[in-house]
DNA sequence: CGCCTCGCCTACCGAGTGGTAGTCACCCAC
DNA sequence: GTGGGTGACTACCACTCGGTAGGCGAGGCG
C-alpha cells in the first residue's frame, strides 16, 4: 500500500509540484481517502521526504555499477552516461521531482546532493584528470564543472523532453493520453555532446553505418 | 507600479513556484494589499501570463542581435551562447520561471516555445548544416537536437546554480542573504562544452594567454 | 467469547487561498 | 466648486488546504 502511495505521489509531485499536488489528489489516485493516506505517512512533508528517499535509494543501487564501469576503460566511460540516462528515462518523473526540489528547496537539497553525488563525481573527476595527463582528454576541461554540466544536461533534457521534443520533431498525434516516449535523437545528441566535448579523438568509429537499426 | 508588481511576482514565482507564491505574498513584497494588486492584474493567472510575456518581450529584443552575430562568422558563433547566458544570468529568475513553467504547463508552453525560439533555432541549424558541409562542424551533430540541448543546458545550469555551485566549490560564507553570483567555472565550462562538441578544430587559439582580460 | 491492532472511513477544524463589493482620498478638467 | 476617474483600502465570500478526532469492520489470539 505504502508503495502505491509513493508511486502516485511521485507522479503527481512531478506533474504539479509539491504544493500543487494535494493530499486529496494523491489519495484519490491511489483509491483511498485522505485520512487513510495520512495514516501511512504522518504528514505531507514526510511523504515528500519518503518520495525523495526512495528515489535516492534506488539511485544508490545504480551508482556502484557505474563506478566499476568508470575505472575499467575509456570505451566504458560512455556507460556512465548511458546508465544515468537510463535511470532517469525509465521514469522521467524522477528527473522532474529532482529538478523541482532543486528549485523549491535549494538549501535543503545541497547537502543531499553533496552526500549522494559528490563521492561519485569525485571518482569521475579523478579519471578525467588522469585522462588529461595522458592526453586523451581535452586539457581545458574543468572536471567538476564538466560533470556537473553533464548531469544537469541529462536531468533537464529528460525532465522537459515533452516540450523540447516538439521543437525537433512535430508531435505525431495530438490528444494522446500516454506519456510520449523521449526522442532518441535528443538522448543520442546529449551523449554525443558529453563525449565529444571530453575526449580529444572524437570518432574512433567512422560513423558510417549508424543507420542500421 | 505595475512594473514593481511584475518584478516581485517574477521573483516569488521563481523562488516558490506559481501555486507556492500567494497574491498576499506578492502584494506584501510590493508594499500594497491584495485587492490593490488585483486592481492592476485582474487575476492571478493574468499576472502569470504578464510575467511570461514581459520576459519573452525582453528576450525578443536580444534575439536579432544574436542572429546578426550568427550569420557573420565562426568566431562570432560563441557570441550566441554568450548572449544567451548573459540574458539568463543577469537575472537567474528568468531561467527559474521558464523552467518551472516548462514543468508545470508543458502543453501551454510548447506553442510559446515554438513561436519564440523555433525561428531562431532554424537559422542556427542552417548555419550548423552549412558548417558540416564545409567540414568545420562535426558530421555527426544533430543540429536541432544540439541546439535544444545547449539551450537546455544553459537554462538549467543557471536555474539551479545555487545547488550545483556548492558541488564544484564549497560555499565561501554561510548564511548570506544575497543571491550568490553564478560560478564562472560553470558558465565557462558550459560554453566550452557547447563549442568543442560542435566544431572539429576545438582550439584555433592555443589557450595560453586566455587570462589576459 | 473478549480484546486488541490494523487499515480505513466520515466528519470536522482552523488557516489560508483567489477573488468581490463597496468605500474613501486624491487629483485634475470643467 | 464639482464630477469623474484613479488607486488604494477594509471587510467579506466560498472554497480548499493539511491535519485531527473518533468510529467501524476484519482478522489474530488468548
Amino acid at each position: 500500500m505504502a508503495s502505491q502511495i509513493l508511486a502516485q505521489a511521485t507522479r503527481l509531485f512531478a506533474a504539479r509540484g509539491f504544493v500543487g499536488a494535494s493530499l486529496q489528489d494523491i489519495a484519490k489516485a491511489v483509491g483511498i481517502r485522505k485520512p487513510s493516506l495520512l495514516y501511512h505517512f504522518p504528514s505531507k512533508d514526510e511523504l515528500r521526504r519518503s518520495v525523495l528517499e526512495q528515489m535516492l535509494e534506488h539511485w544508490n543501487e545504480v551508482v556502484p555499477r557505474m563506478l566499476r564501469a568508470a575505472t575499467s576503460g575509456e570505451a566504458q566511460f560512455d556507460a556512465i552516461g548511458e546508465e544515468t540516462i537510463k535511470f532517469f528515462s525509465e521514469d522521467p518523473d524522477r528527473a522532474r521531482v529532482l529538478l523541482r526540489e532543486l528549485l523549491d528547496r535549494p538549501d535543503e537539497m545541497a547537502p543531499l546532493v553533496r552526500l549522494h553525488v559528490q563521492p561519485w563525481t569525485g571518482v569521475v573527476c579523478d579519471y578525467i584528470r588522469k585522462g588529461q595527463a595522458q592526453g586523451r582528454v581535452h586539457a581545458d576541461v574543468d572536471p567538476e564543472a564538466y560533470v556537473s554540466s553533464v548531469i544537469n544536461l541529462i536531468l533537464s533534457t529528460i525532465a522537459v523532453h515533452a516540450v523540447v521534443g516538439t521543437l525537433i520533431e512535430p508531435p505525431t498525434s495530438e490528444g494522446d493520453g500516454e506519456p510520449a516516449p523521449i526522442s532518441p535523437r535528443l538522448l543520442d545528441e546529449v551523449l554525443r555532446v558529453a563525449r565529444s566535448s571530453l575526449f580529444v579523438s572524437p570518432a574512433p568509429q567512422p560513423a558510417l553505418a549508424t543507420e542500421t537499426s
